[in-house]
DNA sequence: GGCAAAGTAGACCGACCGGTCTATATATTT
DNA sequence: AAATATATAGACCGGTCGGTCTACTTTGCC
């Protein structure tokens, strides 16, 4: 039996075209077909109108990845694998949909100014809460803290060029092969600097 | 006295809208208005209308980053002071721009699908040549070519994320701090793998 | 000069865009 | 049951989208 609201199926169908296409690459009506809803049900639940959806789902993918970081990082002690296995997710849900499903927020990051104020907002907590994250568990793994801050704008990066390359490329490969690099870089430098 | 062809006028103005704004940001009237031409130059020029004006900036920005490549690399012997050198200019880019101005080809590689087989053609082109120089100077550094591989991929991606990261976050911080986690360790590892 | 090709100019088109508005149905509350 | 929020429904709107078409001007060549 259904039990998402109208709501819910809208904020689901804008994330996933985010995902996609990006926010200019929908439009409402293609949207309102996914979910199922007319246009008055949209603009009853956001009367901002599609911006404000936009930001809905951005919290949404938000919340989201939060709940995978903290399953992730609570079931393994070193906080690289966990990363690792971050990586291979991303990589198996970008060819299992030919190549179309990258970062759920880095089109958006893209096509958004500085004028749009609230999805700016949006997806500056999310890339900073997931930074805070990343960071907080490399330190406790051992980094000191502000080389725990940049390894985790580093993975990120990664992450978000790695994709990027990967789908302009039609094959996983940019991304393997960067990750390979970083993984073995970081694997030959332990916590702490240098070893003498 | 200004010499530039209509044709490149269009060009130039499509460059720098996608730049700024990525390809559906952008509308063919603004394109026009900045460019200073009427609708029939542009269709005469680009009989394949806005996507083949998009595939002739692409191409164009291509060959400039292979200039700038070129001459980055000819005048440093270590290419890891040629990619700081790179990033660098990247950053400042962004900042002089209000973190307007990223990558170049970022938002129109996250916008397009595999729908849009030209464009995707153009980019997977220009990324493949970029990787290539990169891997190929890395090589000629000391580092195993499949090692040099892995370590351009990277690169690019840090150059990507990094600047989405920044953008995002209106600072150049994310960008800084992932360089100087990388830079960190790479110069600590040399090429040819692990010290004993 | 004469003529064809190249390029400029912009009115015009249907489709679709995001958004508004009124009407109706469905819960919720009393 | 009546009254009242809450939500669904979709016709409708002006504006803009990318694209076409015809007319005019410039250029290069014989």
């Amino acid at each position: 039996m259904k039990k998402t609201s109208t709501r819910d199926k809208l904020i689901h169908a804008m994330a996933d075209a985010l995902q996609r296409k990006g926010l200019h690459g929908v439009g409402l009506n293609e949207l309102l077909d996914i979910a199922g809803a007319p246009k008055g049900s949209l603009y009853h639940h956001f009367p901002g109108g599609k911006s404000e959806l936009a930001v809905a789902a951005i919290d949404h993918i938000s919340r989201t990845i939060d709940g995978l970081f903290a399953q992730l990082f609570s079931q393994r002690s070193d906080p690289l694998k966990a990363m690792h296995h971050w990586l291979q997710g991303a990589l198996q849900q970008l060819e299992n949909s030919q190549f179309e499903r990258g970062c759920p927020l880095a089109t958006i990051a893209l096509e958004s100014g500085p004028e749009d104020v609230e999805i700016r907002a949006a997806l500056q907590r999310s890339f900073t809460a997931v930074r805070q994250v990343l960071s907080q568990q490399l330190h406790a793994y051992g980094y000191p803290s502000e080389q725990a801050d940049n390894l985790a704008a580093l993975f990120v990066a990664l992450y978000e060029g790695g994709l990027l390359q990967a789908r302009v490329a039609g094959s996983s490969e940019p991304l393997k092969r960067a990750a390979t690099a970083l993984f073995n870089l970081t694997r030959e430098q332990l916590p702490g600097g240098v070893r003498p």
